[in-house]
RNA sequence: GCCCCCGUAGCUCAGCGGAUAGAGUGUCGGCCUCCGGAGCCGAAGGCACAGGUUCGAGUCCUGUCGGGGGUACCA
């Protein structure tokens, strides 16, 4: 039996074995066979795969690719899981799945249930991602939503990849603009003590910033208060950042984001800390310089364009020297094989030398991957709303998934690729959230659930069924689809690129709409799922029951709920 | 200036060097005696431009034009 997880790799040793064959009957040369050559064709009533070896090969077996084709073709070994292959002009080998084989997946799917499409390529290794990390210092906007909605779903995609995962946020609770966030708390404090205190150039102007400390003042009054002209009290920097972080911490639960852990950038200077022992290695392997009262990372030995400040002349380390640290806590101390941060294109300048740093800590090459997502242009009232704590004028997360949803507003997160710009136009997300994908998605796992509730009614389970009964093209079609489930997350889990998430899952919504109208379509009531044929009524329930099970898992994947009604 | 990302249908976006470039939405046309019409089926409509590599380029390379980001002892 074949697991749907490795049918590609199945159909390439078939391949393999025919070339073999070809070349023992002396009908092809002996040349090298290049593997994996067995893909996906764009147009899929060509078949489920096609193999584009000959095409490959034309060249150093100085033959047509359409001759090498008929010839690989003829000695393709006879299999359970696929039909004789066909050739089709220029050179390619095109293979169509068994009926057989496609019913065997939907007993799969059942089987497996919430573990279906499960793959091992991360098995046995430990992966971080770390998304969102954005600065205690306002609340979550919809850009760090976009952040939060591809972190989380490529951690998911990860786990089922068979990585042990970990999500992480850190949080800067520490450095200047910590810093810069006290003075605008502290000055909008003392302002609600009738003092005219102005907040800093570059401070927070937005009105959050004063709700904060009316709550301040309404828990602990006049406490943080000191003498006029002194500057903010060490405790209220602390509460500040704290309530921030929790405030932070709600919104990301309402989007539906746990971390395993909340890490923070001041713990990495206790003594004898992080710190220390990571630029111990750098001091040891002469990558640290002192020059104009500055401390310098020398990146420029290791390829980079130029050198880094890690400790300004004021003794004050940079936000750099921290993630060195983090990161040598991330690969040296805790040991993970895989790290994944995603960041918004903002921090592209950082990407570089990080990993350079990495690096000379010790991590291998293609340890730390950084994902870099486009910025979110906001549209509202059809103009473009700028997003930026310091303009004062943002669009919280909180705001978005009050408006549009957890489920709509990550599904359109994920929608994009990471490195495309994208527009969010809430007007639209709102008004027209009854005609959203996100609904015609979840609309099919609702009508799975509601067939088979109807059918139990009816006391007709899925149990006992025989899928050998399913021989039709709406229910092998409906298949084909499920059993590319586990093509995509394997695709997700090594491209870094969750945008195939939801792809899938419309795709896959479709193929099931599809099915189920077929007899309205065709005007043919026997091929609905509940007919008075008991047997093929309880096949039909079983592959209900098993495009249930892969949907609600893509589903999961996304972040989504999988709702029974809606 | 230099570096990175992105230019694909009216709009928002998919597309791992392979066959006739897809989806959603919008427009137009069919389908409600029908297991949920939040659905199904069909039509019109497109790879910014110019070279190159390849048996084959939306995809890789070079250049031009356009949008965004980076280039701090900010994060």
């Amino acid at each position: 039996m074949v697991d749907s997880r490795d049918i590609r790799q199945h159909l390439d040793g078939l391949v393999a074995r025919a070339v073999a064959a070809a070349v023992a009957a002396g009908e092809l040369p002996d040349v090298a066979v290049p593997v994996g050559t067995v893909e996906r064709p764009k147009d899929t009533a060509k078949g489920d795969f096609a193999c584009t070896l000959a095409m490959r090969l034309a060249r150093s077996a100085m033959r047509p690719p359409l001759e090498i084709a008929k010839v690989v073709a003829r000695h393709f070994p006879a299999d359970a899981t696929v039909e004789p292959p066909e050739v089709a002009p220029p050179g390619f080998i095109n293979l169509r799945l068994s009926a057989a084989f496609l019913q065997e997946q939907v007993e799969t799917a059942i089987r497996l249930g919430g573990a279906y499409a499960d793959g091992a390529i991360g098995r046995g290794k430990r992966a971080q991602v770390e998304f969102v990390s954005a600065n205690p210092t306002g609340p979550l906007h919809v850009g760090n939503g976009r952040g939060a909605a591809i972190g989380d779903a490529l951690a998911s995609t990860l786990a089922a990849a068979g990585y042990e995962i970990e999500r992480e946020y850190y949080v800067n609770d520490a450095g200047t603009q910590t810093d810069t966030f006290s003075d605008t708390l502290y000055a909008r404090y003392q302002q609600l003590f009738g003092r005219d205190t102005p907040i800093p150039k570059d401070g927070y102007p937005g009105q959050y910033m004063s709700e904060l400390a009316a709550e301040i003042k309404d828990a602990a009054g006049d406490a943080f208060l000191r003498p006029e002209g002194a500057s903010c009290p060490l405790e209220l920097n602390t509460i500040g950042i704290e309530l921030m972080a929790k405030n932070i911490r709600a919104s990301l639960d309402a989007f539906g984001v746990r971390y395993d852990r909340w890490y923070s950038e001041k713990s990495l200077y206790s003594p004898e800390g992080l710190y220390e022992s990571a630029f111990g290695v750098l001091r040891a392997n002469g990558q640290l310089a002192e020059r104009e009262g500055a401390l310098w990372f020398t990146s420029s030995d290791l390829g980079e364009e130029k050198d880094n400040v890690v400790v300004r002349s004021d003794g004050r380390p940079t936000y750099f020297a921290s993630d060195i640290a983090y990161h040598y806590d991330k690969f040296i101390k805790r040991g993970f094989d895989l790290v994944i941060n995603v960041w918004g294109a903002d921090h592209h300048g950082h990407v570089s030398r990080l990993k350079t740093a990495t690096r000379a800590l010790g991590a291998a090459d293609d340890a730390l991957q950084v994902l870099l997502y486009q910025l979110v242009t906001l549209k509202r009232g059809g103009e473009v709303v700028r997003l930026s704590k310091r303009s004062g004028e943002i669009i919280s997360l909180d705001e978005l998934v009050e408006e549009v949803g957890k489920d709509a507003a990550r599904f359109f997160f994920l929608l994009r690729s990471p490195g495309a710009q994208m527009e969010f136009d809430i007007d639209l997300a709102v008004k027209q959230s009854s005609e959203n994908p996100v609904y015609y998605v979840q609309y099919a796992h609702a009508r799975l659930a509601s067939m088979l509730a109807r059918a139990a009614e009816q006391g007709l389970t899925p149990e006992g069924g025989d899928v050998a009964l399913l021989t039709q093209s709406h229910e092998l079609g409906l298949v084909r689809e499920m059993l590319r489930l586990p093509e995509v997350i394997e695709l997700v889990a090594t491209t870094y690129e969750p945008q195939h998430l939801p792809h899938y899952a419309m795709s896959l919504a479709n193929a099931f709409h599809a099915f189920n109208d077929a007899f309205k379509q065709q005007d043919d009531s026997s091929l609905k799922v509940i007919t008075d044929d008991v047997a093929l009524t309880k096949a039909r329930l079983r592959l209900v029951l098993a495009a249930k099970v892969a949907l609600a898992r893509v589903l999961d994947l996304m972040g989504m709920s999988a709702p029974d009604r809606m």
